[in-house]
RNA sequence: GUCCCCAUCGUCUAGCCUGGCCUAGGACAUUGCCCUUUCAAGGCAGUAACACGGGUUCAAAUCCCGUUGGGGACACCA
């Protein structure tokens, strides 16, 4: 059997969405797979839609999820000499013919039609006139074949039959001598030696107007293939109205690029009970038999717990690294410059557990850069009384007395005074949380000590103190 | 309207092809409990589904037909 060659062929309307990149993921796992070839090919045959900005925001997209691919990106309207001349090859065998209906008159034609509740499809009024010299709005159609069937054997839903009857004389080039969609993936799957096309199953419907496109011309007709759907919560088509659906908007709301892959990959396709692949468990495990015939609700919930998880297991220099613009972008660029790489790693081991993603990690980070705490009111006003200054005074003293920081020797000293003063371990680590921290949560309290250091652990209780005595 | 696809917990799904092991398994979410210096994390337990109706069969979530419901496509968009 020869090579496997796949694509991903989106068009430059808009930013790269979820649905797209799941498309391209399974393409992307499958050439992965095969040892195949995964191609790039941008869609761009509608002048009017497209854009240089779209274009930049698919490879940028498909660069952040890893999804690289060999061959491509290729334009389409860098090939127009290719689409024309096949087009001129059909018209000269026969099975293309000019049209002269202008547009407007389609239009009408077809609305009447449904409004008598008949098919929209093209009349054919110009399939026998023999147009041989068109005048510049012509377009160009392709014959469809008006009788037996076309038979699709998708390797995800199938064997499905499609009555030739009611195909219709598409349009191959417009008259404007662009072609159209249709007829322009058909040639550069041909030539580009396509073998297995795989697309959102909003294409399913198109196949039977394809195929008999590449038997006209002489092609060998590739493997299809019809991934479902991605849905919003209300179980229509996803899109903007069911929130982002950009995945630069995930990069941004502090998503792991690994994370999204599993989410999205999970999304329609399974391996028994298993939730948590790594890419390579994914080439490996990857199969059509296992692609979901049924549409897909989008569950950000579930994305969320999958991105904790990825969080929890990653390199924390890696997430470090992700952590840094994120955390400039808050405002803490001072302190972020200041901070080296392994430092701020040591920073995400200490919460990468209450942080489901990298935009709360910066919020979970930041009570630790700096010398100085910034006090949350509430949690100043709750914890830090007068009352309990004189044991936070006896406390820091005692911190003085040790030399260097010992985990151990300071939690075992902090317990002796807990006992002494007949308190409860709560009544005084809230305190002494808020203290070093400026909130009433964080983690365990030595680990935070670690965490600041000697130093920043005896001024901050003494901040913590001097706070105490003024409230 | 025509054509096509689809149908298991709220959601993602296992099981369906090759009927019996399914009084339907896992995960997210949710509820309760445990752990505990806070918040998480973790552990344990619970609630919750085969759309409906007919067949076929000793036996159907699994096979067949129909109904209903959802989705998609019917452009000189892709």
């Amino acid at each position: 059997m020869s090579q496997v060659r796949v694509r991903f062929a989106p068009s430059p309307t808009g930013l790269l969405h979820i649905g797209g990149v799941r498309t391209a993921l399974f393409n992307w796992l499958f050439a992965r797979q095969q040892n195949g070839v995964f191609v790039l090919r941008i869609e761009d045959t509608d002048q009017s839609r497209s854009t240089e900005e779209s274009i930049q925001a698919i490879i940028e997209g498909m660069k952040w999820v890893g999804l690289d691919w060999d061959e491509g990106p290729f334009r389409q309207t860098e090939r127009m000499d290719l689409y024309r001349s096949h087009a001129m090859q059909l018209l000269a065998k026969g099975q293309a013919y000019w049209c002269a209906c202008k547009a407007e008159e389609l239009d009408a034609r077809r609305k009447e039609a449904e409004a008598k509740g008949l098919s929209p499809k093209y009349d054919g009024r110009c399939r026998d006139r023999g147009i041989t010299n068109p005048t510049g709005d012509a377009a160009l159609r392709f014959k469809a074949p008006q009788e037996g069937e076309t038979v699709v054997d998708d390797l995800i839903k199938g064997r499905i039959v499609f009555d030739n009857t009611v195909q219709d004389d598409l349009i191959i080039l417009r008259s404007n001598g662009y072609p159209t969609y249709n007829f322009s993936v058909v040639i550069d799957d041909a030539l580009m030696n396509i073998t297995h096309v795989v697309r959102g199953d909003d294409h399913l419907t198109n196949t039977p107007r394809q195929i008999p496109i590449f038997q006209a011309l002489g092609f060998s007709v590739p493997q299809f293939g019809h991934l479902p759907m991605i849905l919003g919560s209300d179980k229509t088509r996803l899109s903007k109205r069911h929130g982002a659906t950009s995945i630069m908007a995930y990069k941004e709301m502090g998503y792991l690029p690994e994370a999204m892959v599993n989410y999205l990959v999970r999304l329609g396709w399974s391996h028994g009970d298993q939730e948590l692949f790594t890419r390579q468990e994914l080439i490996e495990k990857f199969s059509w038999k296992n692609v979901q015939t049924s549409p897909a609700v989008f569950n950000p919930e579930k994305l969320l717990w999958i991105n904790a998880e990825y969080i929890k297991v990653s390199p924390p220099a890696q997430i470090a690294q992700a952590l840094r613009p994120l955390l400039e972008a808050a405002g803490c660029t001072e302190e972020t410059r200041a901070i080296s790489t392994g430092q701020l790693a040591q920073l995400v081991v200490l919460v990468k557990e209450r942080a489901k993603t990298l935009m709360e990690m910066v919020d979970w980070v930041r009570p630790y850069l700096g010398q100085v705490v910034t006090f949350d009111e509430e949690a100043a006003k709750k914890f830090l009384t007068p009352a309990i200054a004189p044991t936070l005074g006896k406390l820091l003293a005692c911190f003085e007395a040790f030399p260097a920081f010992s985990k151990e020797q300071w939690e075992e000293a902090f317990k002796q005074l807990v006992k002494e003063e007949g308190m409860k371990m709560g009544q005084l680590a809230q305190p002494v949380r808020v203290a070093l921290t400026g909130r009433t949560a964080s983690p365990g309290l030595f680990e935070v000590m670690e965490a600041l250091g000697r130093d920043r652990t005896l001024f901050r209780l003494g901040q913590g103190i001097e706070r105490a005595c003024r409230a």
